[in-house]
RNA sequence: GCAGGAGUAGCGAAGUGGUCAAACGCGUGAGACUCAAAAUCUCAUGGCUCAGUGCCUUCAGAGGUUCGAAUCCUCUCUCCUGCACCA
């Protein structure tokens, strides 16, 4: 297949010539196109890699011939669970299974054409990269940023180890259907992403991502202003959490969460019992899936104890609940029945009295006849002074008094949880610190601080069994010391690798700061819309961290964000193998080559949008880029006429715009248009080569062989992109084109009714003659007759039936024989 | 429940106030080429009508704004995606 074979010989010369590897240069301006690096799984590239890095190739490509700088990288993310779960299955080492993943997917990545800076290619499993995860933890600890707390983690109780959320389904192990996942509070390693929260909410305004996006970030951070009440409960205080203090005295109970480390505190002898019977009940409160969240009941039990509202001194009851989170807020709400649903239905079932505190001007709202809570606006009532303040005012007005009374204080509080970074794996970045009796949690000194390699896999964390490595001295005291077994998330690796490409052989520092701060912030980055709140969430904090460490000079690290859509299946459904309906990139290539799939894929639809897959956009692909081979393979070169050249830079102009803004749906029509217009009306050298140009971007391989073929010896990948010259746009010529084209439509409908003709009379307005004089050779090959045009006022024409009166300006007459 | 997105001709998919019966691709039909087929090329493809450039009905549904709406507003329905009882 020539195309095949095109392809290689491309792909052989960039590679020998390592035309796409960059250096900095002051005196150019850079841009750095960055695609999500992926993990390299054993199966290889899967559609949707096909289709975001071909995003990204493109993009570098288009930037690279408009003379920017072009930092394109590539690297693999390649720590994480499934490669240890194949180690588990298929008993091979995880570095084994990484190495052969990844030979696979660059084989498969360069015969996609992407124009890579191979050179400086990284790998997060290897310990000249992880040494740098560590070097960050080693910092973030230092800075009070990495901490060690108690946390509810999954539990399963055959794996022995903490499970992901992803690893419990319905509640149950992944491995295990019949264990309910435990949760059990271990002591955990987080990072405090807390303090950046509203530094990442702020940030948000200046980039240029899809407002979407940040919107979806913004919730993810969820930032809410409430008020911090203090409650007294057995002579403590417990400060609680709310955003409506206006309804303080409506509050008739309390609601401690049932995985809060400090409930045990609460429950009294006589309770202990009932207590523990419902926690037992509702021990697996891990993910569920939306119908039984949605159908879940909400149960608690009476701790028996009570607190003191801090407003009236009233004697308040404190439940346990299962609807009340542990780690928002302070874990326990005060419980206001009267306006609010979820208070409503606890006190309900559990007989609780309900007190209205927020008086409805439509319902009647009397405690023994509501169904609901109101949760409207309204005038207080039965709030001691604070009766007839409209509910919002007395928010403000009871806050006021509160602060006055030292009982309570405005706080801001974040649904952002600070990262829980801890995981019990084996292939991840060893956590680098050392416990010591003496010393405590000492951090390592050499790094990078390697996994070992002989561990043993299947039940618990295998670095748990890696005796001798666990073993150590403390670099502190020279005392015995235990290395720490759990890994970080892999996560962390992929919130800075962008920075380790500027300098990605550095092995004295993380980063050359001067090459890093050249080349970032990432210009253009892409990637799926599954990252925005987790992975998007830490890179930018860890770019703000490294900021503060004084390493880099920006605060965000990419610009502009474009989200891709994603490629289904041709049945609709996501590919995957159970439903049979995965395509193959790989199989692609063979069939139709890599610059028919690059092309295909750009075709289904506007890139952000999701698509279906369909074969038959592929052969259509395929189908034109043979015609466009053909066509230069024996161009014969034209003088252009006006008309070509109008068609030409109105065309350059629309679609650098659309590549500009990831249209290719759009560029791609616009580059079949104005080849089909070559087709029939020629073209000179310049011309030609402005249209390879163009659609080099999406078909690499084919465009430098076509270069080639019109005697060039440069790489087409380093040529000028074409910039329009709007001058020879002429808005009139286009307008008459598409006159002839009506002109030539009309002619065909008549054909239509009256059967076959040989030929057309066609009559113009004087002043239109002109236009349409030179299109007989057109209207000939799209119509099979031949055509006279007469002005209607030419005394020799030929018009027996007296059409030419019919003419109006823009549509001549016609008569037929 | 909350948030985001979508519903356009046989299908995929552009189009966000007039130039819209609606780009482009696919499919389908007709024709050319050919002994024939494939490939390629040409035309047609909402309905009706006619030696034409006219009429009618359409852009999930119902209302509304406007001289004018696929496009703006309101309500409703359906589908997708993310989050999950966030006090």
């Amino acid at each position: 297949m020539k195309f095949r074979e095109i392809e290689k010989k491309w792909q052989k010369k960039w590679e020998e010539k390592k035309i796409f590897e960059v250096k900095e240069n002051p005196k150019k301006k850079k841009f750095y196109v960055l695609d999500m690096f992926p993990y390299p799984s054993g199966a290889g590239l899967h559609m949707g890699h096909a289709f975001v890095f071909s995003l990204g190739d493109i993009f570098a490509r288009f930037k690279r011939m408009q003379g920017f700088n072009v930092l394109y990288p590539i690297g693999y993310d390649a720590l994480g669970l499934p490669a240890e779960n194949a180690a588990i299955k298929a008993g091979t080492h995880p570095k084994d299974y990484t190495k052969n993943s990844i030979k696979n997917f660059m084989r498969q990545q360069k015969a996609m054409g992407w124009s890579y800076d191979w050179s400086r290619m990284i790998n997060s499993s290897d310990p000249e990269y992880y040494k740098w995860d560590q070097w960050i933890f080693l910092k973030m600890l230092e800075k009070g940023i990495a901490y060690r707390k108690k946390a509810p983690v999954n539990w399963c109780s055959k794996c022995e180890t903490v499970l992901a959320n992803e690893q419990v389904v319905n509640g149950k192990c992944w491995r295990h259907e019949d264990t309910d996942v435990e949760i059990r509070h271990l002591e955990q390693w987080f990072f405090r992403i807390t303090d950046y929260a509203d530094e990442l909410i702020n940030g948000l305004d200046k980039l240029g991502w899809p407002e979407n996006a940040k919107k979806l970030q913004r919730n993810w951070i969820g930032k809410s202003h409430g008020t911090e009440i203090d409650f007294e409960i057995n002579g403590k205080n417990w400060p609680i959490f709310t955003t409506r203090p206006d309804t303080i005295f409506g509050v008739t109970f309390m609601v401690i969460s049932a995985q809060h480390s400090r409930l045990m505190e609460l429950v009294t002898k006589e309770q202990k019992k009932e207590v523990d019977k419902f926690l037992k009940k509702i021990k697996t409160v891990s993910k569920k899936s939306m119908k039984e969240v949605e159908e879940l009941e909400k149960e608690g039990a009476f701790t028996g104890s009570y607190a003191v509202n801090p407003m009236n001194g009233n004697k308040i009851p404190i439940y346990t609940g299962n609807f009340v989170l542990a780690d928002y807020g302070s874990g326990m709400i005060m419980a206001v029945p009267g306006h609010d649903q979820r208070d409503f239905e606890f006190a309900d079932k559990y007989e609780i009295p309900v007190k209205v505190v927020i008086q409805s001007k439509e319902a009647d709202l009397s405690p023994e006849r509501m169904t609901e809570a109101y949760t409207g606006t309204g005038k207080l009532v039965n709030s001691g002074n604070f009766d007839g303040l409209s509910n919002e005012e007395a928010k403000e007005h009871i806050s006021i008094y509160l602060k006055e009374k030292k009982l309570g204080r405005k706080v801001v509080n974040y649904k952002l949880r600070d990262w829980l970074i801890s995981r019990q794996r084996y292939w991840g970045t060893p956590i680098p610190v050392i416990y010591c009796d003496k010393c405590g949690i000492v951090p390592e000194k050499e790094l990078p601080v390697k996994l070992p390699e002989k561990v043993k896999f299947g039940k618990g964390n295998p670095l748990a069994t890696a005796e001798n490595w666990i073993k150590t001295k403390c670099p502190r005291c020279g005392g015995k010391g235990r290395r720490e077994t759990d890994t970080m998330d892999t996560f962390a690796n992929s919130s800075w690798y962008y920075l380790r490409y500027t300098d990605s052989k550095n092995d004295k520092k993380i980063f050359d700061v001067k090459k890093t701060n050249y080349w970032c912030p990432i210009d253009q980055y892409i990637g799926g819309p599954e990252h925005i709140t987790m992975h998007l969430i830490y890179i930018r904090f860890y770019t703000k961290f490294l900021r503060d460490l004084g390493l880099l000079k920006f605060d965000e690290p990419a610009l502009r964000y474009f989200t891709q859509g994603i490629v289904h299946g041709s049945d609709g459904e996501k590919m995957s193998k159970s439903k049979g309906n995965v395509i193959e990139p790989f199989d692609m290539i063979n069939k139709y080559g890599a610059d028919t799939l690059r092309l295909a894929l750009v075709s289904f639809a506007s890139p952000d949008k999701d698509t279906n897959w369909d074969e038959k956009i592929v052969m259509g692909s395929y189908k034109f880029l043979n015609k466009v081979f053909d066509f230069f393979s024996e161009i014969k070169f034209s003088k252009p006429d006006r008309k070509t050249e109008s068609k030409l830079n109105r065309i350059i102009k629309e679609l650098t715009d659309d590549v500009e803004d990831f249209r290719h749906n759009l560029a791609v029509i616009k580059i079949r248009q104005l080849f089909d217009f070559l087709a029939d009306n020629g073209a000179d050298k310049k011309i030609a080569e402005s249209f390879l140009k163009m659609l080099h971007i999406y078909c690499p391989y084919l465009t430098e062989e076509l270069w080639g073929k019109l005697g060039n010896k440069t790489f087409i990948s380093f040529e000028k992109w074409p910039v329009a010259d709007e001058k020879k746009i002429d808005k009139k010529l286009e307008e008459q084109e598409k006159a002839v084209e009506n002109l030539i439509s009309d002619i065909n409908n008549v054909l239509k009714i009256v059967g076959s003709k040989n030929k057309v009379f066609i009559y113009t307005l004087p002043n239109e003659k002109q236009f349409y004089s030179g299109s007989a050779i057109l209207i000939k090959k799209k119509t099979n007759l031949d055509a006279e045009i007469y002005a209607v006022n030419d005394k020799e024409k030929y018009d027996p039936e007296n059409k030419s009166k019919k003419a109006k300006p823009g549509k001549p007459a016609i008569f037929l024989k």
